[in-house]
DNA sequence: TCCGGTTCCACAACCGGTTTCATATGCCCT
DNA sequence: AGGGCATATGAAACCGGTTGTGGAACCGGA
């Protein structure tokens, strides 16, 4: 099962058995192929710690979020995760908020195990990223920091698309939910939210709340009294908690109120529900991350949109009357 | 950084310099603190690839779980990480609905990258991963397979004791939503729950329905014609796809009917919405299983429990009247 | 003083790939 | 025919740890 057998068996060297599977194009077509077969009969799988130690590199990526509680990471993840596979690199996930001295001290200790980042750190100071991003190349998500590559979902601006459409609609007072608290999309939406709605609407901000269903129960109240039309969420999870208890308020949803998430994540979970939603797609935002650290592994160069912003499309679905 | 300089930096050779890290007892105590102290002031930090290439062993661990989206194993996926790393070994997730050939294929693939796995797997066969299990170490994850270690929830003995207050407080016709389909566990929370109703209790099973908001929604309707007094359900995100229905309705809980969720993982999640809840400590499980896991690996043997069960206690909130 | 037995350490051989460098072969061109 | 060059392959030196083996130093007892 080793190099070895499969070189003796095709009865080459394990120099050429080694070329023939990583640079075919330096051995003999009528060689490679009785290297393959060897490799295939035999069952051969390289030794990945054997080819990490002859080429100094891990194979290893490291993708890290806050948190798995947040059901925005799990797409980023599992987006992440396809790329690194078909990548041929094994990541792992690591889970650090990033607000301890402590964490930042293992993230530094993790760069010398793996090859690079795949980073969604909301909270952490762009100062110890960059630092970070010295010792490993390094693809932040979400957040973007002068210098570093990064891939974000371009929320902000649909943000202003919806934004335009509720003044356009003729509403005058709209809610902002934020959170999570200190986070830096969160100062993006806002601005956006903001930005859009101009002198003509106002905007009242709530929050900063956890992404949890109790937060959206919770708000609730305190929204009837900013005697708002329209309320933007940050999180879809929020939206539904609202839902309910707008629901036993008697509110119609989105009769007398019109909610907007500007994250539904699992596409289609407020379908039907007559939400609003900003459907981001967080798979492809992990997926064209790690793509991204893959390109700059391989070339050892910073990506080719030259200041590293890689936005993806949202998707708005308008709209649909309550049932 | 390498052993090299470390051991140059004390005198002493690299053979000794390894010891002094990894089996202390063999070298001299002066010669150890030397050691210590010269890789401390070098910053040292072993090549994870060269230790693997010599022990023959990878350092790293797969955590498989069929998906991202439903709740239930990021807490686990959590605590198994924490628990590796307590370990010093490196966990990675592999996402595996395990469902088609091609998935079982990467499995055993995977298992010669790793040192071993902990696997929740509840749709795929016992046979097949009795296979795996040959492979390498592995420990199941909320399923019990004959022969293989694994740690479980033990939902089954706490829905027991919940279905024996239902029965107790008068109800005779309980609703149970089941899944996901063809779910390991499903079919054990079931088993309980009519075990526990008797004679005296009828039990209807609804679903099997996917664990989110929507499939709770979905349900209050078909809920309603069976006219059970009470429901239980598998997962918290249909708990509260059921409530904003039930709400819509107009039907009270607890006051007309009884809503119980097998479980409630992120604490408090249906806390103060007359839920009656078992909260599962989903992130001991994992943690427990990883520890599990090392156990086997460092011993080379089965765990201790023979036949490899342990279980995890379940906390039981009383419901709380509806606000 | 000499001997058997510990204790502590160095030497060197691995682990299984990758990669450099040298050699051999065959081809084209003058 | 012969020099120059591209192409194909092998031998061997790595990568940075771990571990088996053997020798030196030191111990106490006879």
């Amino acid at each position: 099962m080793t190099l070895a057998d499969v070189a003796a068996l095709a009865g080459v060297s394990k120099a050429t058995a080694s070329r023939a599977m990583n640079q075919p194009q330096l051995v003999a077509p009528a060689t490679r192929r009785r290297v393959e077969e060897a490799a295939a009969t035999l069952g051969f799988s390289v030794n990945r710690a054997a080819r990490a130690l002859a080429k100094g590199s891990t194979g290893l990526v490291s993708i890290v979020v806050p948190t798995l509680e947040n059901t925005f990471f799990t797409p980023i993840i599992q987006g992440a995760q396809r790329a690194a596979e078909a990548g041929d690199l094994h990541a792992t996930v690591a889970v650090l908020p990033g607000e301890t001295e402590a964490e930042r001290e293992r993230l530094m200790r993790l760069a010398d195990q793996v090859d690079g980042f795949v980073l969604a750190s909301p909270r952490s100071s762009g100062t110890f990223l960059r630092s970070l991003a010295e010792r490993k190349p390094l693809v932040t998500v979400d957040r973007q920091i002068e210098g570093l590559p990064s891939v974000i979902a371009d929320t902000p601006k649909a943000l202003s698309g919806l934004v335009s459409g509720l003044v356009a609609a003729g509403h005058t007072r709209i809610a902002y939910v934020g959170g999570p608290e200190g986070s830096w999309m969160d100062g993006r939406r806002f601005r956006a939210i903001e930005a859009a709605a101009g002198d003509s609407c106002d905007v009242v901000v709530l929050g900063p709340v956890p992404p949890v269903f109790r937060s959206g129960v919770a708000l609730a109240r305190e929204l009837a009294a900013t005697r708002a039309t329209a309320v933007i969420v940050y999180a879809s999870a929020i939206a539904l908690g609202l839902l309910f208890a707008l629901e036993r308020e008697g509110v119609a949803v989105p009769g007398d109120l019109t909610v907007a998430s500007a994250d539904d994540l699992a596409v289609g979970l407020l379908e039907g529900l007559g939400v609003t939603a900003l459907h981001v797609d967080a798979d492809r935002v992990g997926e064209t991350a790690m793509s991204t650290l893959l390109a700059m592994l391989s070339t050892g160069s910073a990506p080719a949109p030259l200041h590293q912003r890689v936005a993806v499309p949202l998707h708005w679905p308008h709209a649909e009357p309550a049932p």
